[in-house]
DNA sequence: TATTACCCTACTAAATCTATAGGAGTAAAG
DNA sequence: CTTTACTCCTATAGATTTAGTAGGGTAATA
């Protein structure tokens, strides 16, 4: 299942996506429009803000933007940032790749197999889309 | 990520699938073979059998057996038992519907439409691979 | 300098995961 | 008919993750 923090930031980065470029969004806001709680969407901000996908603006009118044009912001990248690595065991992650304890063989290994061909499908999917592809319904 | 639950599930699976069909195996070995603590198998098998993908036979010289053909087996069953719904969010699962409580229009929830095709392509998947594909290699 | 809004750490309640404990019941072998 | 080798089933517990909440600090602007 995908976790609550995700779901609510793609949210919230959709809904960035669709401002105009560069001005700030308060977190407020970005709460009341995707009824979202306003403290742990601040912490999700806050994790998108130093994963270098928004940027933010203190004080008065301030708020959060993004940093790249919607279209050049993959699922990929969003999905890795909120949920963590995309594949489903980490013996077939690209990039936090770890070897299972209780498998002698990966090339044996039933799941290691079905695993690797959900991983590559489901990353063909988040590759080839963009936040700009999310806003367009 | 995937569940120790289904990952091991899997692996039992698999190892009942190669055996002769109809001869139980005890849990003790297919816990030994596949480095799964004893007991947490034991909960696992008594789920698949519920589920009616294994069967068992009691008393000495007992186990678990494979009910179909590993061939007729299709990865879909497993994920939905092991695993639980194939989908992401419940508001795209075709078994397990349900609305989100902070979405008041799903057609136009980003989060919805993304989870949609990754849904279709995992479906897919499963769909196509059964337990006999899984012990090809 | 008052206000607005982000920044950051820490904490907590609830749920889920990963087992473990322990006994009851059943079937076959000696 | 008793021992042995199994499954069956419920309950429980520790660890981890999730989904928030609390509260003060800091920077920018009017």
């Amino acid at each position: 299942m995908l976790s609550k923090k995700t779901k609510y930031g793609i949210k919230a980065l959709t809904y960035l996506a669709k401002q105009e470029t560069g001005v700030p969004v308060s977190i407020a806001t970005i709460s009341e429009m995707e009824n979202i709680s306003l403290k742990f969407l601040e912490s999700i901000l806050l994790t998108l803000r130093k994963s270098g996908l928004l940027g933010s603006k203190k004080g008065k009118a301030g708020g959060y933007y993004l940093l790249k044009d919607p279209k050049d912001v993959k699922m990929t990248t969003v999905m890795r940032v909120l949920e963590g690595p995309i594949a489903m065991v980490s013996c077939v992650s690209l990039n936090y790749y770890e070897k299972c304890a209780d498998c002698p063989d990966e090339t044996a290994c039933a799941v290691h197999h079905l695993m690797i061909r959900v991983r590559d499908s489901n990353l063909k999917i988040y590759g080839e889309t963009s936040l700009a592809d999310l806003i367009s319904y």
